[in-house]
DNA sequence: CATCTCGTCAAGATATCGCTTGAATAGTTG
DNA sequence: CAACTATTCAAGCGATATCTTGACGAGATG
């Protein structure tokens, strides 16, 4: 029956992008694109990997369209394909979030904020709108910024944190964010400040989580 | 640096989901899922596999919680874990058809339809909500619609279709839908129920993508 | 409790994947 | 155009995944 063949040729087609997704490595080369574009060799770097593996893994993901490849000199430039892979991965992490016990516990047992903070849902500051009222900061690289970033957001990388605290206003609120629930910048960021008496909050969302939302300031096209 | 591998166990934690969608026959077998619930023959004789290995399919997709099983005497029921999961699966399937080429070849070469019919966007048809306007029918398996379906329609499975005919209005138009784009059901009927001078054209959508947007009535609950 | 049915488990052959290493290539620079 | 850099390619080894077959287990039935 040429239905089952059709069906089956169908099915295989979407196993690829499945396999493409089977691999923790390339899923933290994603996760490391869904915030911005970056070379083989910074993504490297960022993955903890060889070159010629991350390399590897790319020419796979790129197979499958899941991301998209451009010369820039003598380097490639790699992004994500486009806002349906982002919530491709963004799916796949709640998934994982919601069903696997492991992952709540490797969470869990990552206690960001020694004393339970309050974290802000990204909603609410998004319907704010008000920059009289908080100041929302920008905790990743600059690179990442640069690519794309809340609407009014300043940039402070958490390494230039130290130095930058005369800049941050003490007669408001601060609100921090960075890639996510599972990155740990904005938990940190707010640990400090409020050491220094600032009256700083984070947010659970990421830039990657506000784009899929259909909000946001983005510096270049694509993703 | 703890922080390495924090990560990598939570990325080893999001790729195991990606594994289990890495299969095409797990695909498969969420793909009819996605329609209603199954004991495992059913699923095995739906998808064309052996008994066992279809059983060995449901165990790697329930241990990442992809789906749920219950006893129902001496049989086992099978189920979409919960929401997150068909909206991971339908986003799955949507970047495929957006970005393998070979996806959309196969179904272009389809050619559903003997000369282009017209096919009803599913928002025109929820906007409607006016039954007089339209007849809704639901072409698949009994057991889908019974699970499932869009509010008000009609079941009337395809191989009930030539001895049915006189149920079917000829004074209004009858919309046809089945399991989504990639299942030929709904096209067969409008296919044939044009030939016997009625008006009908179908969805594109199907239960799946209409559950996903929240609408539709459900006759068991969960999933 | 013997027997039947439905489903799961276990073992093994085969194919595929992922990482490493070393070589090759495209683009840039002096 | 030679030297250099960033990236890709190719081969090979070990680890994993898939399907088949046959045995086992749970629940139903007489």
């Amino acid at each position: 029956m040429a239905d089952r063949e059709f069906k089956q040729a169908l099915y295989r087609e979407f196993a690829r992008i499945g396999s493409a997704l089977a691999s923790d490595r390339r899923l933290e080369i994603l996760d490391v694109l869904a915030q911005a574009p970056r070379h083989v060799e910074a993504l490297a770097a960022e993955v903890d990997m060889s070159i010629a593996n991350t390399s590897q893994h790319l020419q796979v993901l790129k197979e499958v369209r899941l991301v998209t490849s451009e010369r820039d000199g003598n380097r490639v430039l790699y992004r994500l394909a486009d806002e349906a892979v982002l919530r491709l991965w963004l799916d796949l992490r709640d998934v994982a979030a919601d069903q696997l016990a492991e992952v709540t516990m490797l969470t869990r047992s990552r206690a960001l904020g020694p004393e339970g903070e309050e974290v802000v849902p990204a909603m609410e500051i998004a319907q704010l709108r008000v920059p009289a009222e908080v100041l929302v900061i920008d905790v990743r690289p600059r690179v990442e910024y640069e690519h794309g970033h809340v609407d009014g957001a300043l940039s402070i990388p958490l390494d230039e944190l130290p130095e930058r605290l005369a800049e941050l206003p003490r007669d408001r609120r601060i609100v921090a964010y960075c890639r996510g629930a599972y990155c740990t910048f904005a938990a940190e960021a707010v640990s400090r400040l409020r050491a220094q008496g600032f009256d700083a909050v984070r947010t659970d969302d990421g830039w990657a989580e506000w784009r899929a939302a259909g909000a946001g300031t983005r510096t270049r096209e694509p993703v």
